[in-house]
RNA sequence: GGUCCCGUAGCUCAGUUGGAUAGAGCGACGGCCUUCUAAGCCGUAGGACCCAGGUUCGAAUCCUGGCGGGAUCACCA
């Protein structure tokens, strides 16, 4: 029945198209193209739910928009029995629906839980997600966060547009990245495990990471002033030379150097466990760059038996893409190694046999848009017919109001921390406005909990991803206006009033009423909305269309709530409806917030 | 320099198949708690939508050319 429903819901505005592509028909002897029909939402300002431009229409009607509306509104009104009655503003006709295409809107779905989520897949194949792909040498920071946060909010809103997802992270656990930090370990680590040291793992190892940079870093300084160019200095200071030297062991199996990987590593992994739990992100896959680099390997030496890569007289192997505009680009080191590009080959060649997928998205900063141009022509180039099914889904940096995070000026702000100080400030500003009065210990955790966190999420996810955004501390503490608690709070006041009417025995049970509020009908109109939003924001691949479409919502509750008393309406028959409106927008905003990563709390 | 992204209120951002008088939040100022949670609501002030052309009934939105900012073009990842 519900599905039914739906399909008529869905198709009002296709309904309207329809009439009137075939009044046109009718009434002008034309067959206007699909897009000269154009139906849309009334604007809140002018009365009425739909309407239609007749700009466009006045060319066959040939007479002046206003009058063609007015016939068509006329002639609307006359055939669909939604339609009760219709106004023209200049060449706008706005169409004005039943009462009980509304009511019967909200009587169907207030108690469909999934109301706006997909239940049946479009497509069979899953739509591979990697996002996170973190780095062993040093703990997540607010990048990644960002990263993380899209990737999974991403999956769940394809998931809620019919697609199936995995969710899978590459973990960059091998490179000359880890040997520096296994390097100083060795070099200064006195054999100190995180346990002693009271601190996760990542940071321990970040910490050993930074103490490499320093005396690398002094080390150039030295050689730069002891007359060597400084691009000599880079390439040939000790430190650096040692660090090469075990990625050499480590890529020829040297057990002692392989000992010590692992050991780190897994300091590495238990601390990004702790983090993402904390975040609330989760990975149906792991793959991890040490089991795909060799994979990259072997279809590079296979390429290059095939005359399709080259080798120079120094020993490493390139592609070369000058014939498309690009330049050669390397995929395996004169000492044989592997870099970047070539454990990505391997990975994607594993993933797409994993999974045959529908597409294969990488959740990737922009500053690697060429790596992926590179990847997916490297792909074509070797003969892989799927590389157009690989997308990077690139976003913004970071930026703090002081400008970039620098780690050399110590101005990168650390995942963790973060979500301690926004649980902290969700906490004390919970606490001032006294609102844990009847709650347990625990719940009042939880609770400071799912705002801190909710004020983080959406903080960040309302920014479109492609821009570069500015991460305001100050203002991302903030709980009021345009942010998640704000978002949070009207929850759990709709949700105060559900109990107060259960308390009251009062019921959400309606057949009609005499009218709609405006105040409740911007509402409706905002709710209707929402299954097309969520397609956007899947066809998109932006939560920011979610997130400012829960904040309109919410707004528009608000004013509602503020101005029009629920509980004691006037007749029993009202307050069903109203209870029933309140009951559907409480629905919406926690299937808006859930395709974000953010809970909703029933009190706050 | 080549390629890509961005440019909307003092600040942070919405505005997406081109549509009506360009909207929010923060900040500033002024109101609203004997009534469902004031983490809320209402009002005032604040705009050459970077500039110049073009496309058309109509452009913040599309096209071209500038200007400004960012990214990238490594035997880094």
């Amino acid at each position: 029945m519900h599905e039914i429903f739906n399909e008529s819901v869905r198709k009002m505005e296709q309904r309207l198209a329809q009439a009137t592509a075939e009044l046109i028909k009718e009434l002008y002897d034309e067959e206007p193209a699909t897009d000269k029909i154009i139906i849309q939402k009334t604007r809140n300002e002018f009365k009425g739910d739909f309407t239609i431009v007749t700009f466009p229409i006045a060319r066959f009607s040939k007479k002046s928009p206003e009058q063609t509306a007015n016939e068509l509104g006329e002639k609307l009104a006359e055939r669909l029995e939604a339609i009760a009655g219709f106004n023209v503003i200049k060449g706008f006709l706005n169409l004005e629906l039943s009462n009980d295409f509304w009511l019967d809107f909200v009587k169907n779905e207030r108690n469909n839980a999934d109301f706006g989520l997909a239940k049946d897949l479009e497509v069979e194949v899953p739509v591979v997600i990697e996002y996170s792909s973190p780095n062993t040498n040093k703990p997540l920071h607010l990048g990644h966060v960002r990263n993380n946060l899209i990737g999974y909010s991403i999956a769940n809103i394809l998931e809620a547009d019919g697609y199936n997802t995995a969710k899978v992270n590459l973990v960059n656990d091998r490179g000359i990245h880890i040997c520096k930090s296994m390097l100083a370990w060795q070099k200064w680590g006195e054999g100190e495990t995180p346990e002693q040291a009271g601190m996760k793992g990542d940071h321990l190892i970040g910490k050993y990471y930074v103490m490499f940079d320093m005396a690398y870093k002094q080390q150039v300084n030295e050689m730069t002033q002891q007359g060597k160019s400084e691009e000599e200095a880079k390439k040939n200071a000790p430190l650096l030379l040692e660090a090469q030297e075990l990625l050499k062991k480590w890529e020829a199996g040297d057990n002692e150097t392989v000992a010590l990987w692992r050991k780190m590593n897994d300091w590495a992994y238990k601390g990004f466990d702790k983090t993402y739990k904390r975040l609330g992100v989760d990975f149906d896959k792991i793959y991890y760059e040490s089991d795909t680099y060799l994979l990259g390997r072997n279809i590079v030496r296979e390429g290059l038996e095939k005359g399709i890569l080259f080798k120079k007289e120094d020993g490493s192997v390139w592609a070369d893409f000058s014939e498309e505009g690009l330049d050669e680009k390397l995929l395996l080191r004169s000492d044989g190694t592997s870099v970047y590009m070539t454990q990505d080959l391997g990975t994607a060649v594993l993933r797409y046999s994993d999974y045959n997928p529908h597409e294969m998205i990488y959740v990737v900063g922009n500053e690697q848009i060429y790596h992926f141009d590179v990847l997916s022509r490297l792909l074509k180039k070797l003969g892989y017919q799927w590389y157009g099914k690989v997308k990077h889904l690139s976003y913004g940096m970071v930026e703090l109001p002081e400008g970039k995070m620098k780690s050399r000026e110590g101005t990168v702000v650390d995942a963790d921390d973060l979500m301690e100080e926004m649980i902290t400030r969700a906490k004390e500003t919970t606490q001032e406005l006294g609102k844990i009065e009847g709650l347990t210990a625990e719940q009042a955790e939880k609770l400071y909990h799912t705002i801190g966190m909710g004020a983080l999420k959406y903080f960040i996810l309302k920014v479109d991803p492609q821009k570069n955004m500015t991460f305001n501390p100050e203002e991302s503490i903030d709980l009021n206006g345009n942010t998640g608690p704000f978002i949070q709070y009207a929850h759990a006041r709709i949700k105060s009033v559900m109990r107060k009417a259960k308390e009251k025995g009062a019921s959400d049970e309606f057949t009609t009423i005499p009218s709609i509020h405006p105040r409740e009908k911007v509402i409706l109109k905002r709710l209707y909305d929402f299954r097309i939003v969520v397609k956007q924001a899947s066809k998109n691949y932006s939560p920011a269309l979610i997130a400012n479409y829960a904040y309109e919502l919410v707004r528009e509750f608000n004013q509602f709530y503020q101005e029009v008393s629920i509980l004691s309406a006037e007749t029993p028959e009202q307050v069903g409806f109203r209870l029933s409106l309140s009951e559907l927008t409480a629905g919406v905003i926690r299937n808006a917030m859930g395709l974000l990563g953010i809970e909703v709390p029933e009190r706050m």
